[in-house]
RNA sequence: CGCGGAGUAGAGCAGCCUGGUAGCUCGUCGGGCUCAUAACCCGGAGGUCAUGAGGUUCAAAUCCCAUCUCCGCAA
């Protein structure tokens, strides 16, 4: 069977190096690898492939990346490929209908959380952010709506309670690879299942937006909590430092949930209450009497470093502040 | 050439402006105290100060030049 893949981030890597290493065992043949072009990003405006182009390239799969998926050119390549089934994961752009139409066997999407529950761009992350203990991949045959297709499989990834958003997308992603293996096989032999989502139950997971990585110390710690893993190892939850008066703005990559019984009732949120650099606890006043205890920090120009290390540094004490 | 920060001991930092003894908080090793300890006391090892047989100088971590690497912002 001829399969296309398209795809962009890392997530969609692992799930096309499945497909490609399981090729022989069930007789699939990849025609091709659809990513998001290249654009100038980062510093100094390097052009940076995108993972599923590195990997494709490397193992020798064709690769290509069209500015549009609407006009005839794509189409046009559609039919010289002629795959039979096409599969996404997180590719970035929404499918016209003459595509999700093409292959005999359909566009199958893997995406990255139980649906109806969380469709759209980040759904682990908001997952997570949200403070949910179990998520997991979905499969689901395209339509026209935003991850609105009809279920086909799923399966179930438990959520850490201190566990950051770079591990749960690292297992999502080799989860997901998994079901993939399973379900394109029942697709091929027409025992695959089929069922409708329910639109009623259904919740949007918007893509992260730069304001909502500034950090809120007023909010209670666990909302707190789940913010900074949700946002780390990237772009991570920011917020600044008071020290000693004077203001650092600094990244929160890591923490774990303060006492609350040692709180200080008076402390203004924000508030540093004590350091152990031995225990590598920066612990903070939250909202609703709670507090937080940073583990893990990226100050400005520098790279990530355990909290411990950072007051030693940087000679943090009780009474310093984070705020804005 | 988008803007900016940074490279000093295993880690995190200071010193640089106003050149002249390599410093701080830890870690590590050895010893001591203690019922005991992540606590405390004493002692030691460990650094071509990113690179360049560069420039200036009697003298460069420090001033000047070039290169490499890492990072933040912006996209």
């Amino acid at each position: 069977m001829k399969i296309l893949f398209m795809g962009t981030p890392e997530f969609a890597r692992e799930q096309l190096s499945a497909l490609w290493e399981n090729r022989e065992t069930y007789g699939w043949e990849i025609v091709g690898a659809v990513s998001q072009p290249d654009k100038p990003k980062g510093r100094g405006y390097k052009m940076i492939p995108t993972p599923v182009k590195t990997y494709a390239q490397s193992v020798g799969i064709a690769v290509y990346q069209p500015e549009r998926v609407k006009d005839e050119a794509f189409l046009a390549l559609l039919a010289e490929l002629d795959p039979a089934l096409i599969v996404v994961a997180a590719y970035g752009k929404m499918l016209p209908e003459a595509v999700l139409a093409y292959p005999k066997y359909g566009c199958i999407n893997v995406h990255g959380s139980l649906l109806p529950a969380y469709r759209g761009a980040a759904p682990i992350q908001r997952a997570m952010m949200d403070g949910m203990r179990v998520t997991g991949n979905t499969i689901q045959y395209m339509a026209k709506g935003m991850d609105t297709g009809d279920i086909i499989s799923c399966d179930r990834v438990e959520i850490g309670e201190n566990e950051d958003f770079g591990s749960l997308y690292d297992r999502m992603g080799k989860s997901g690879a998994k079901l993939l293996l399973k379900t394109i096989p029942a697709i091929e032999n027409g025992t695959a299942c089929r069922t409708a989502q329910d639109d009623a139950c259904a919740t949007i997971a918007p893509k992260i937006e730069k304001a909502e990585c500034a950090l809120d110390f007023s909010l209670p710690a666990e909302a707190l909590h789940n913010r900074i893993r949700a946002l780390s190892p990237a772009p991570l939850a920011y917020t600044t430092l008071y020290h000693q008066g004077t203001p650092m703005r600094i990244k929160i990559a890591a923490s774990v949930m303060g006492d609350t019984a040692d709180t200080d009732a008076s402390a203004v949120c924000g508030t540093v209450l004590s350091l152990d650099a031995k225990k590598n606890e920066i612990r903070v006043q939250c909202g609703n009497g709670s507090t937080l205890c940073m583990t893990a920090v990226v100050p400005e120009g520098k790279g990530r470093m355990h909290a411990g290390d950072f007051i030693r540094g940087r000679k943090i004490a009780p009474g310093d502040w984070f705020g804005d």
